[in-house]
DNA sequence: GAAATAGTGTCTATTAGACAGTATTCT
DNA sequence: AGAATACTGTCTAATAGACACTATTTC
């Protein structure tokens, strides 16, 4: 082909909620370039393989899980000198996934695990490439989408309590949040949750009753992010 | 370079309004593949080229102009097959711009006009690769950001009226807003919008007040999308 | 009973939406 | 004067935010 080339690559930001705190899959890369940083999942798209379909399947190998995750294409990045290979350019995807467990390490890594989004944000995590800026706009569009949608749901199970749903709230945007105002915010809302006619107790106090996600996905007025 | 490769071009979704109305920026194919249809204005990413780079590089060839207009990566498509000329992978991006005058032919051109976008997103202008379905998320693109940002004001010139600005939600969203709310909306909002100090008379009528963009860039809570 | 969590009710300050009314220009 | 547009003020229904209260469980 007589065109200008480069290479396509897929990279993944997994956001996920474990022991209260947002967390983001990181590989540790067991070859050159930046061998034994850590790094975002992620690689090559393959000839005739669509954008998506790559990074479901980097998705699938990275957390065995490939249903029931919520997918969405983040932002491409392509400066010049980002990849010392050569000219490559990377499509980063934004997944949000409820807690999956530990996940299992790709061909390319000699290791996979949760990082706490906290340390990943302040730096002390050292990241290949300009992963460092990708997760950042990861974080950004999360924190902005659960505003005024209904993303918060996809980091919860198919069933979740209105606390569990408060929880993913207060994970992602650091804050506290009322749960009685939130509660009324949320199933006040026609369609955006519902019931499912099940309960469940966690612990000591009243049980919780279930719900899954509705068919609206978006909040009007927004949810707005206030001070802890 | 040893690794699986790929051209990568970006394409552009200028939007800008004229006679009250939303248009989009199209070219005019003279050479194959989709000789004579209309599509995107853009191009292949250069060697060593940021693909922001290109996509300004591409914009000024078209428009004549590069500053002052806003541009924003709108999304990435690679779907196997979308380009006949091989595995092609394409950068959109999101250009919003003033009235800027008829448009100059690029070089691969035959020409380049703006069309309405009522016309192009019912289909009635036949569209080169998938370029129908990014000027589809463009559209919505802009439309969404209308309702929680200044975006409004990248259609206007540095200096404009609220009437000028509310032309623009009109256009976008193809509603009519209450001209007085909306007044109010707009200029309640500290530091939305910044009176200059200067007025323009526009034939009858009380001559309006102008103003430039403020450094305020979310409207919270947002102006909605009402019906006509 | 005490503690904990779930869920409901109430009050208030704010505001979106509707629209009457005033201000300033051109013809 | 009359028409047109810019801008301001007022009313009302809705609601976000604050928080008291009730309900249902475990220990």
């Amino acid at each position: 082909m007589p065109l200008p080339s480069a290479s396509v690559t897929v990279d993944l930001v997994v956001l996920t909620i474990r022991d209260r705190a947002l967390h983001v899959l990181l590989v540790e890369r067991g070859v050159e370039p930046f061998a034994g940083a850590w790094a975002l999942p992620g690689g090559f798209v393959l000839d005739d393989e669509d954008l998506a379909e790559a990074a479901y399947r980097e998705l699938a190998e990275e957390t065995g899980v490939a249903h029931g995750i919520h997918l969405e294409q983040l932002r491409t990045y392509g400066a010049p000198g980002r990849d010392p290979r050569g000219h490559v350019v990377t499509v980063a995807w934004l997944a949000l996934a409820p807690d999956l467990g530990e996940p299992a390490a790709g061909s390319d890594a000699a290791g996979a695990r949760w990082w706490p989004m906290d340390d990943v944000a302040a730096g002390r995590v050292p990241l290949a490439f300009d992963h460092a800026g990708i997760v950042a706009d990861g974080l950004e569009r999360a924190r902005a989408k659960l505003e005024y949608s209904s993303l918060a749901t996809a980091f919860c199970p198919p069933e979740f309590t209105v606390a569990q749903l408060r929880a993913v709230y207060e994970a992602v945007w650091g804050v506290s949040i009322d749960p009685r105002n939130f509660h009324r915010k949320v199933t006040g809302t026609p369609g955006f949750v519902e019931p499912t006619g099940g309960t469940v107790a966690e612990g000591a106090g009243r049980p919780a009753r279930l719900f899954r996600r509705g068919h609206v996905t978006t909040l009007v007025p927004p949810l707005t992010r206030a001070e802890p």
